[in-house]
DNA sequence: TGTAATTGTTTCAAGTATAAAATATTTACT
DNA sequence: AGTAAATATTTTATACTTGAAACAATTACA
């Protein structure tokens, strides 16, 4: 498909002063996001001894009551193939979780959360949600509402998945 | 220092409301700033054979005319010192960056650009921000100035540096 | 002057992350 | 049945990331 550039005609200095804008805005949109992330991860390592990437984990597989398979670990995270078999490696090491094997394929691997890693996920998830309540304090109701109608904007901006065919 | 913890007393489904909405809000911050950043991530990668981080360390050596110390890049970026030392060393082989002794301390180094790393850095530069303009081409320049605005909000929020002392 | 504390940096061990290659299995099609 | 293509996963090589330990040099000060 070929389209024409559609972009209005405005003037040097307006498009200029766009521009600046909107790198402003990436460098700080990074930062707020960065810093909150910093905390989290922190917080996860001083007082779990845990990690984002096995929270994010965790996370994925308490919200899929069967279990998911590793592709469909690292389609739903975004990450790649060989990093959530890292981190599942180390997830059944310490008894959070179990692979095991599908029925009708022997090809793929289920990864199910066990008693102990869904008693400490639901504890890492308590502490998570009041850690982004605290430090996403300086937003009321109405602001907080505002950001997501604004971050909203950029909803089909973004496709992992061009879905070229069919 | 012992605080009250002052906060408004309001009824307990208005706290969890807000709660849940902040919850999303940290969900939707995240997802926005991994996409751009995901992207940026890829075309330095596909288009230039760069990283991230090689970017920033480049960035933050063009910024400061005279070089950096190992200890003020590090602190700049926000990124430990043994990090920034694997990143150096890796720029240095390629020829972007020299290590250059500082005259009256021995145990510090300066890190400058070399030529060939400034001129890199202009292409990869250029290239940025053209990606961002385009990757927020989502916002106009009132959205672009509240999002700026309601971000700022967290402004005093997160400090590295508590300096707890004097 | 000597020595303790501080400062600047690298090294280390472990975990996270990627793309690409390798492996194993299943499916589709002849 | 036989084989090519597709699918599910792991392995590999490389880079980024951290906190903590190690090392080296400087500064403060008894």
């Amino acid at each position: 498909m070929i389209t024409d550039n559609l972009k209005q005609q405005n003037s040097p200095s307006i498009e200029e002063a766009l521009s600046k804008t909107r790198l402003r805005l990436w460098l700080k949109i990074l930062k707020t996001s960065r810093a909150i992330e910093a905390e989290v991860r922190e917080r996860l390592r001083s007082e779990f001894g845990s990690t984002l990437p096995r929270f994010d984990v965790l996370a994925a597989l308490h919200r899929s009551h069967d279990g998911l398979k590793m592709g469909d670990l690292s389609a739903e995270l975004k990450v790649s193939n060989g990093n959530v078999t890292g981190i599942v490696e180390r997830l059944v090491k310490d008894g959070m979780v179990l692979r095991v094997p599908v029925p009708g394929d022997r090809r793929a691997l289920l990864v199910r959360l066990t008693q102990k890693g869904k008693e400490h996920f639901l504890t890492l998830a308590t502490a998570h949600e009041e850690w982004i309540v605290e430090l996403l304090s300086a937003f009321d109701e109405s602001e907080a509402d505002q950001l997501q109608s604004l971050l909203s904007l950029t909803d089909n901006q973004f496709h992992d998945d061009e879905r070229i065919n069919e």
